[in-house]
DNA sequence: TACAACTGTAATAAATAACATTACAATATG
DNA sequence: CATATTGTAATGTTATTTATTACAGTTGTA
């Protein structure tokens, strides 16, 4: 991960489960996180194609969650903002005449992909109502 | 990780592996990874200060692996390059006013903690020479 | 000793990525 | 019909990453 969009994600996601059904505004929560509002609605669109926010369009509009807190695990919410490896940029272009540097890719692609699957695992025994119910 | 440091890291060691203790420059090693020798220097100051190689100085100069590939595992080439946290840049500056914002990154931090500790004892259980070994 | 091949390191530039801002159409409420 | 909101595109700004240039210091060797 290389940005802040998973810290992001779940605070959107602990701001609607407090609200507890009530719709809140991009407005609200851009100055709960302290980002501009058109980062929420974008993160927003991500977080309803995985189902779990929906949001209503027009005055008195907002968004709210789709399921229950406890249908949210966190290694969703990681998979749903995931965008390069875990451990490296996407950007490695080694010389493919060096024998070592033909077939590294291959190698760390594999060692990522296992490493992210331990983590995944990790994040999978934990729920968004886990994360939520620790605010005091 | 934000960058490619842990794979220019994990590439600088194998090619050092496979060079059986024969300096290798940084030209060279640049080369290989089709990235500016100058950074490979400076990824070496790094792995220096590890302990992980040695470097000589002036004409036939180069580096050299300073302990056993077996003895390098891969959580402590993770840590040496770890800068930010796993799953989160630094920079995130919640409203104090908000409850959520409050104390969001307090349970960010926990979670990240320990979410990286199950990678790090993941990548413990790797060594340098089996990474190394798969090259064919 | 002089030269060449290196490392070490600082300073700066270029490229890329992340984030912010502006703008405005579309939608819903009252 | 006025207002508050989402949705989204376009553009600008800032931060981060990577590259480049430059050169002093070190070492081997002719």
């Amino acid at each position: 991960m290389n940005n802040a969009r998973f810290a992001i994600s779940l605070h959107i996601l602990t701001l609607l489960e407090k609200a507890n059904g009530e719709l809140l505004s991009s407005d609200y929560m851009a100055g709960s996180i302290n980002i501009n509002p058109v980062l929420v609605r974008k993160e927003l669109i991500n977080l309803r194609n995985q189902g779990f926010v929906e949001s209503k369009e027009g005055k008195n509009g907002g968004s709210f969650l789709a399921k229950p807190a406890n249908k949210i695990t966190l290694d969703q919410v990681y998979t749903a903002v995931r965008q390069n490896n875990l451990l490296g940029s996407s950007k490695n272009d080694p010389n493919p005449h060096c024998p070592v540097g033909k077939q590294i890719n291959q190698h760390l692609t594999t060692l990522y992909n296992s490493t992210e699957q331990v983590l995944i695992q990790e994040l999978s025994k934990k729920t968004l109502a886990d994360f939520s119910k620790q605010f005091s």
